[in-house]
DNA sequence: TAAGAATGTTGTGTAAACACAATATAAGCA
DNA sequence: TGCTTATATTGTGTTTACACAACATTCTTA
């Protein structure tokens, strides 16, 4: 019960695997799956970390409510 | 292994007692005392839970570096 | 003075966040 | 074709984030 993440959005913006971003934050390859998969919802250590990787505010990558659409999200903030 | 966070300086400014914030974040008031004492850090849910509560962003309240105090992150905002 | 609120401390128990290994599958490339 | 990379899945084990109870301490406040 969820905490909803962006973390294969933001992988998939940097070409990066799951094993190059356990390796940039200290964790196992198979946790970066287990979070993409909602299986379960990060620590905040890992989740500030994860976010520092990406340069975002931990909002932006983790949220109690689902995420809007990347579509949505980005013509509400009136960009191309 | 440390996260460190200002929840007992957010919740001294509300005049929240550990179990009013531990009833607003819904967990026991003993939690909200080991994440003040540093005993443990919290999930990213929780997390999210607390900073919702002071309407501030997860990097305010958590940090994988110790804060700076008060004085320096006021004064080095320009404000009074 | 007593009584209540806030906090600290210790202890026990459970659930969830990890590590790690093994194996399967699919896609891309030599 | 075989090899590698990325991802999914299953299983086992350890650590840590929690719940809950009990009790001590300090500070108010009636």
């Amino acid at each position: 019960m969820g905490v909803h993440n962006r973390i294969s959005v933001f992988r998939a913006e940097r070409g990066l695997s799951r094993k190059e971003l356990a390796e940039a934050v200290g964790v196992n390859p198979q946790t970066i799956g287990y979070l993409e998969r909602g299986d379960y919802a990060p620590s905040v250590e890992l989740a500030l970390k994860i976010a520092q990787v990406f340069g975002a505010p931990v909002e932006m990558l983790f949220s109690l409510k689902p995420f809007a659409s990347l579509a949505q999200t980005i013509s509400s903030k009136g960009e191309s």
